[in-house]
DNA sequence: AAGATAAGCAACCGCCAACTG
DNA sequence: TCAGTTGGCGGTTGCTTATCT
C-alpha cells in the first residue's frame, strides 16, 4: 500500500500491521480511543497517537478526524448566511485556501467549507453555463450575490423572529473585524457602486495578506447596501444594456416575468442553505451572463 | 413502491514544506 | 548537508441520504 512507501508506518512494523490497517468511516469506538488518548496527551505527534491508542489507522488519519470532527469546538450544522458571506467575501480574496479562510470561521473547518463552496458554489457556476474562477462568475457573485447576501443578513436582524442564531451573529461579528470596511463596500448611500480595487483578484497586484491587520465594523457592511445600486452597476458596470430586464428595490421583488417571480428576498421561512443559491438568482444571472456581459 | 439521479459530506490521496537527527 | 519523518494543504473519491421520475 502506497502509505508504507511514504512512510507513515515504521520499517519494523510494516509487515505486522500491514494487514490491518483500517480506512474508511471510524467507528464509535475508534472515536473514543482517540478522544481519550488527546485528553491524555494532548494534540500533535499524530503517528505516535496511531501507535499508542490502539488505533488501527495512519497518524493522518487521527490527525484529520481529530481536526474535522472531534475537536471540542467543532461547530456542526448548516453554514449561516454570516458564514457564507463570510465564505464568499474571503474566497474572492484568498481563492481556495481553504484553511485560511476557516480561520477566520471559528468552528468551521477547512474540509466543511470547501465542500460548501464545491457543492453550493461551483454548483451555481455550472449552471450559469460559466467558469467558477471567470471574471463573470466573480462579478456575479461580487456584485450580485454577495450585496444580496448582505441585505438578507440586514433584513434578518431587523426582524428577530427570523435571525439565524446568536451565535452566529457573535460569529460573525467577531470574524468580520478582520476585514475593512471599504472592501466591503458595495453601494454607498447615493447609490454608486464602491469596491475596492483589491478585491479584485484580476486587478490586485500584491498580497493580499497585508489586509488581515485592517479593522471595521459589521455597520460598515450592512448600512451601505442600496439594492438599486446594484440594479445600475449590472446595467451600466457589467455592460447589461436591456433597461427594465430586471429590477430591485428594497420594498420590491425582482420583477421578471411572471412565472419567475417568486422566491427573492423572502425573508424568514427557507432556511440558509438556500439563500443565496436559489433558482432565481440562477435565472436572472443567466439571463444577464446570456445577453451582454 | 422502486429504481435512478443528485446532493452532501466524511475520508483519503498526493504533494509539499518544515522539522529533526 | 541530507535523508527521513511529520504535519498541513488542496483536490478527489466514494458512501449515504434525499429527491425525483
Amino acid at each position: 500500500m502506497d502509505v508504507y512507501k511514504r512512510g507513515f508506518i515504521s520499517e519494523t512494523s510494516r509487515n505486522e500491521e500491514e494487514m490491518e490497517l483500517r480506512k474508511g468511516p471510524w467507528t464509535e469506538e475508534e472515536d473514543s480511543m482517540l478522544k481519550a488518548h488527546v485528553n491524555i496527551h494532548g494534540e500533535g505527534r499524530w503517528n505516535a497517537v496511531a501507535r499508542l491508542s490502539g488505533l488501527r489507522r495512519t497518524g493522518k488519519s487521527c490527525r484529520l478526524r481529530w481536526l474535522n470532527y472531534m475537536r471540542p469546538e467543532i461547530k456542526r450544522g448548516n453554514i449561516s448566511l454570516e458564514e457564507q458571506l463570510l465564505i464568499l467575501e474571503l474566497h474572492s480574496r484568498w481563492g481556495n485556501r481553504w484553511s485560511k479562510i476557516a480561520q477566520h470561521l471559528p468552528g468551521r473547518t477547512d474540509n466543511e467549507i470547501k465542500n460548501y463552496w464545491r457543492t453550493r458554489v461551483q454548483k451555481q457556476a455550472k449552471q450559469l453555463n460559466c467558469d467558477v474562477n471567470s471574471k463573470q462568475f466573480k462579478d456575479a457573485m461580487r456584485y450580485v450575490w454577495i450585496p444580496r447576501l448582505v441585505e438578507r443578513i440586514r433584513a434578518s436582524s431587523e426582524s428577530p423572529s427570523s435571525q439565524p442564531s446568536t451565535t452566529t451573529k457573535t460569529t460573525y461579528n467577531d470574524c468580520i473585524s478582520n476585514i475593512s470596511s471599504s472592501q466591503m463596500s458595495y453601494a454607498n448611500a447615493s447609490g454608486s457602486v464602491q469596491v475596492d480595487p483589491s478585491l479584485l483578484p484580476e486587478l490586485s497586484g500584491t498580497s493580499s495578506d497585508s489586509l488581515d491587520t485592517q479593522v471595521s465594523s459589521v455597520s460598515d457592511l450592512t448600512d451601505c447596501y442600496n439594492p438599486q445600486s446594484l440594479s445600475n452597476y449590472l446595467h451600466k458596470g457589467l455592460g447589461l444594456e436591456k433597461e427594465g430586464a430586471a429590477t430591485w428595490g428594497r420594498d420590491e421583488e425582482f420583477q421578471a416575468t411572471e412565472e419567475h417571480s417568486n422566491g427573492l428576498l423572502v425573508g424568514g421561512g427557507e432556511s440558509s442553505m438556500d439563500t443565496v443559491w436559489n433558482e432565481e438568482n440562477v435565472w436572472f444571472l443567466q439571463q444577464q451572463l446570456h445577453d451582454g456581459i
